[in-house]
DNA sequence: TTGACATATTCCGTTGTGGGAATGTATTGT
DNA sequence: ACAATACATTCCCACAACGGAATATGTCAA
């Protein structure tokens, strides 16, 4: 099984940098495609592109006008994302408590091995 | 190119479901790989490259003891995923507020066109 | 209609993914 | 030394993603 599709979730569309550049673009006001374009310095069609894996997931408004297609950052959808981080905020200060503790009982005893390290690789 | 590596940022970590599940599993309390297999019900192997990426960005924290190794989450790497989606959080109320009147403006003058909404595909 | 403009879609090629199965490595007990 | 246990790594593979280039669709103006 590959990876799962872009589209399957916001978890996965925001995962790609560009279309969070595209978001946080779009959070303020609504802008025309070609606006997104110029002022990101995308291709066109990648930005299309990226546009419409926003608007399968629903992170994006769209309204036509004409020739043009204004997209407006739907923040509403961002939530979920939101929430999930949030789940993990409770952790912060105990996690950070835990560490304090520790690093007075090293203190006192002594004791300078790194348990509870961040090891990469 | 190809997608971004899943190593390359918390977001394409995040990006995939059972590292979710697994880093909600070790939020609380430490685990050693083999509950994380019984509890998850997933493969061992499947487990342990699941981890190897969460710790290529840091998202957990190790700890080996005799032939176990523990896992945590590091709830604090966390925060950048929570302080991006605040940005858009002080959109919320502004954008509900719009909405708010868009609909106060319908109902008095009988606008019944969709115009803002999620319009998928 | 024709042409210009704005955006969307398709085709192509390269690459990293995640599962399964098999194998490797480290540690412990006998 | 040997077997058992706990994890990690490797190999294979089907597949979706992304960029770039080309092309298609849709809308307006003359």
């Amino acid at each position: 099984m590959p990876r799962a599709a872009t589209t399957s979730d916001i978890f996965n569309a925001v995962a790609e940098a560009r279309r969070r550049d595209i978001l946080a673009y779009l959070a303020a006001d609504e802008r025309p495609v070609g606006e997104i374009v110029s002022t990101l310095k995308l291709a066109q069609p990648s930005v299309s592109k990226h546009l419409k894996v926003l608007r399968d997931v629903g992170l994006v408004h769209v309204r036509r006008e004409g020739r043009q297609v204004f997209y407006r950052t739907n923040v509403q959808a961002i939530r979920p994302l939101h929430e999930w981080t949030k789940t993990f905020e409770q952790f912060w200060t105990h996690q950070l408590s835990r560490v304090k503790a520790r690093a007075e009982a090293a203190h006192a005893g002594g004791n300078t091995r790194d348990r509870d390290r961040t090891d990469n690789r």
